[in-house]
DNA sequence: CGCTTCTTTCAGAATTTTGTGAACACTCAG
DNA sequence: CTGAGTGTTCACAAAATTCTGAAAGAAGCG
């Protein structure tokens, strides 16, 4: 038997189990916060052997508008997790899927602790340093900064990691 | 002059500033994905001195009815950011920050990146391990698998640094 | 028990978000 | 220039979300 449990070791795309895997992961990432459309072409991009699709594609394979490819697509490139490329000859974007996307998203995280940390320092100055809940805030803040740090750190670990294994290939 | 500029050295609370900063934080926190309701309540609790309040205070200092009051506690309580606690002789509840809530909250992260790295895996292996696409989920989960690895550690160096300050105080 | 005080539930109004269709804009080929 | 092939924008319809008031539900207190 060569059914879908034990894997396909086929030449051949089981579509099924392909848009099966989109919608999955495009939930995942939509209750993580991610717009629902962006998930889903995100989604569709990890999937494809390519790395890459038509706005065409996308908009065939996920049986979405050309206007939703569009929304979606903007939303990916301005946060940096695709690029836009032109087929020479031709008219057509690409829309590719940066190398490392995840780890780069991570690194974005990172923004996010910055901009929080700050707030917290603010409120905690504002609320009265020495006040319980200024001091509360100000201990939430030194844990995001340390966090900031750490993963950081963790990044580079990944890099030197993936260094090491594509020098075996 | 001691305006707000300078941060707040006098006894009593600058309501203002309390208010500002937990618009501003909740705002953030919303931009991150939680529920607005949810993300005013939390960011109120974190700016109370007493690290609690009750549910009318809440209602007071947010404008909001209680029922929104409800609904949002019921949101932190269920993903355990807060804990609800009556007080003796009375029958009001009151919503207590957890110690310690955002580096549980991180660890929660955890659980994500764990289902993330799971249904990558399962992708890998419905498209066909050796395919372009299958190839590059692999590796994505590889990386997810590192980062679960890594939060461990750095949450567990945060507790042992945590232990540390507490010892000097 | 019943009253009082709080909390929760529920239906609905208001708002926001999402995705579409259609018009518009851009770009290259001839 | 013109026209075909693509991508984007915009107004609107549909759907989901959010918050409220009102009513119902607990839980202690006399």
């Amino acid at each position: 038997m060569s059914s879908r449990q034990d894997g396909n070791r086929d030449e051949k795309r089981d579509e099924a189990a392909v848009a099966r895997f989109v919608e999955r992961f495009a939930a995942e990432l939509t209750a993580a916060g991610m717009q629902r459309m962006a998930a889903r072409v995100f989604s569709a991009l990890l999937a494809s052997d390519a790395g890459s699709m038509t706005a065409a594609e996308l908009a065939e394979t996920l049986s979405i508008s050309p206007a939703a490819v569009s929304g979606a697509v903007r939303y990916l490139t301005q946060t940096g997790m695709i690029g836009r490329e032109r087929e020479p000859g031709t008219r057509r974007d690409r829309y590719r899927l940066y190398d490392d996307v995840m780890a780069t998203a991570l690194t974005r995280r990172d923004q996010l602790l910055v901009r929080w940390e700050k707030q917290l320092r603010e409120g905690a100055d504002a609320l009265g340093p020495h006040t319980p809940a200024g001091t509360r805030m100000t201990e939430t803040a030194d844990l995001f900064a340390f966090m900031q740090q750490e993963l950081e750190e963790t990044l580079l670990r990944w890099q030197e990691r993936r260094a090491g294994a594509r020098a075996d290939d």
